[in-house]
DNA sequence: AAAACTTACAACCGCTTTCGC
DNA sequence: TGCGAAAGCGGTTGTAAGTTT
């Protein structure tokens, strides 16, 4: 019945990873790629639990990792995509080559909670500091919590919704303005979300979903009726939104932000933002 | 110079989701 | 189909390094 446990915790290593481990591990992985974390341990001499040792490649020994400080760029994109998509870290960090979920994890705690802070922003709502917090509260604080709580598969699916509406909102405002944010912007200003973008309610509500994503519904990027100068703009806009899925191909962006595996979108339409 | 405090980040823990039996 | 382990994820902790007093 089932598998048989991971590893025995009690003949395993803990703490910090010596540089024997190391190279023990990147020389396995080197040889026999990173298949199986369970029999990694064993097969590759190492004291450690598989969990343990797929962590330390992923975080810190993968060859792609980008190490060094964050650009100014990147601190940017970290800014938009929490705000598209809160602390759902590995989402982002798939969206910032080189970077790993727990790096960014960290930096956000550490640095850009600080900077958003001292530009009148709530890291966790992005909007102004002091500003009254809505009552259905986004995502931000619910990654978790609301699947640990009862609430069910439809209200996540509501919060995660108006996110997502909100989003294709904002991101379209912050790159007509350049490279500041929605939130810096706005921080920056001291004006309210709805002082800025006074197109968006931001209480906005909804209950039901979409039967699909389909382009027609989200009326501020329809190209086809577009006069010429609006769709330029949206040319733009195109574009800039490959900055929030780099890797992703041109499908719905319900799916690019991972939408379809909480089944909140299951469509996969081939869209032109 | 050293103690106290702060910061940064690697690693761990516990939970959820996915998948094999 | 259900159970249980593996994998994945996000929150938290431990501690080394840096800074201040």
């Amino acid at each position: 019945m089932g598998r048989s446990p991971c590893c025995e915790k009690q003949h395993t290593n803990k703490g910090a990873w010596t540089r024997e481990e190391d190279e023990r591990l990147i020389n396995h992985i080197k040889l026999h790629g990173e298949g199986c974390w369970r029999s990694l341990p064993k097969a590759a001499g190492l004291l450690r639990c598989g969990k343990s040792c797929r962590l330390r490649w992923i975080n810190y020994l993968r060859p792609d990792l980008k190490r060094g400080n964050f650009t100014e760029e990147e601190d940017e994109l970290i800014i938009n995509l929490h705000s598209l998509l809160g602390n759902k870290w590995s989402s982002i960090a798939a969206r910032l080559p080189g970077r790993t979920d727990n790096e960014i994890k960290n930096y956000w705690n550490t640095h850009i909670k600080r900077k958003l802070c001292s530009r009148g922003i709530d890291p966790h709502t992005h909007r102004p500091l002091g500003s009254v917090p809505s009552t259905n509260k986004t995502s931000n604080n619910n990654s978790r919590s609301s699947s640990n709580s009862n609430n069910s598969n439809v209200n996540r699916f509501q919060l995660e919704t108006k996110e997502s509406v909100t989003a294709l909102m904002q991101v379209p405002a912050n790159i007509d303005n350049g490279a500041e944010s929605a939130a810096d912007s706005n921080g920056s200003s001291g004006l309210s979300s709805e002082e800025v973008f006074p197109q968006i309610n931001l209480e906005l509500s909804i209950g039901i979903p979409f039967p699909s994503c389909q382009r027609s519904q989200f009326s501020s990027v329809n190209l086809n009726q577009s006069p010429p100068q609006q769709q330029q703009q949206q040319q733009q806009k195109r574009v800039s939104y490959q900055l929030f899925r780099p890797t992703m191909p041109d499908v719905c962006l319900c799916y690019g932000l991972d939408f379809q595996k909480n089944h909140a979108c299951s469509c996969r339409v081939i869209t032109t933002l």
